[in-house]
DNA sequence: ACATTCCGTAAGCCCAAACTTACCGTAAGC
DNA sequence: GCTTACGGTAAGTTTGGGCTTACGGAATGT
């Protein structure tokens, strides 16, 4: 269950910011941190929490390290996605078909 | 770019426990309430921030709402995720196929 | 060897947000 | 009518996390 840690990595705004610059392709840190409005350590601090999520992977080239996206991370957060989307689907047609009982309220207790 | 307060409510764990509590269909708050480790105005906070963020849906029956889990909002965290899923494919893809130039470091300045 | 570049880590500050208690409105049952 | 169940809102407290500055280590270039 490494989505919920996937999810609390992209929550943050800053964090979102590095993993869409990843998109483009493998990026050193000092690039990164010179396209956004924080420093490199906070930088740096972003990349370890989207490494530890499983989005992001790492790959010492020298003095830099290259990140890029992890597919594998990506591919859990999308399967968890999708047994909502499965079952919403099935609710809205459910309740297109046929409006169920309007559920009646307990009584007292 | 609602995907963005999305992620921000699938963040919370709690949150995250009212909106798997929906995908078994529409239930109201306090059943919602009686199966989490929290209060019910919690629980009513958090059912704020999904309906906002367009993951949830609610529906009033009485003196009871029936909360949902709204298909659209998931449509769209969906697709902003798909968009990573292709680039990583396709970077891994162009990886495997060969290694592009090691990249000379740049002189000082 | 020395200097330089690149990056991760530690310590500390500060603000957002998750929670609780208390209150109020509304709809249904008697 | 009154009472009871259900739920949203306000106010206040506290904890977590994102940021900066400062430091240390490793690899490259001369």
């Amino acid at each position: 269950m490494a989505y919920t840690s996937a999810l609390a990595a992209l929550a943050d705004p800053t964090r979102r910011a590095v993993f869409e610059r990843l998109r483009r392709g493998p990026v050193p840190v000092g690039v990164i941190a010179a396209g956004l409005p924080v420093s490199r350590p906070a930088v740096s601090q972003h990349l370890r929490v989207l490494k530890d999520a499983g989005l992001v992977r790492d790959e010492a080239v020298g003095t830099r390290r290259l990140y890029a996206v992890d597919p594998r991370g990506v591919a859990e957060l999308r399967a968890w996605l999708d047994r909502f989307w499965d079952q919403a689907l099935d609710a809205f047609k459910a309740e297109v078909e046929g409006k169920p009982q309007p559920t009646k309220r307990k009584k007292s207790r």
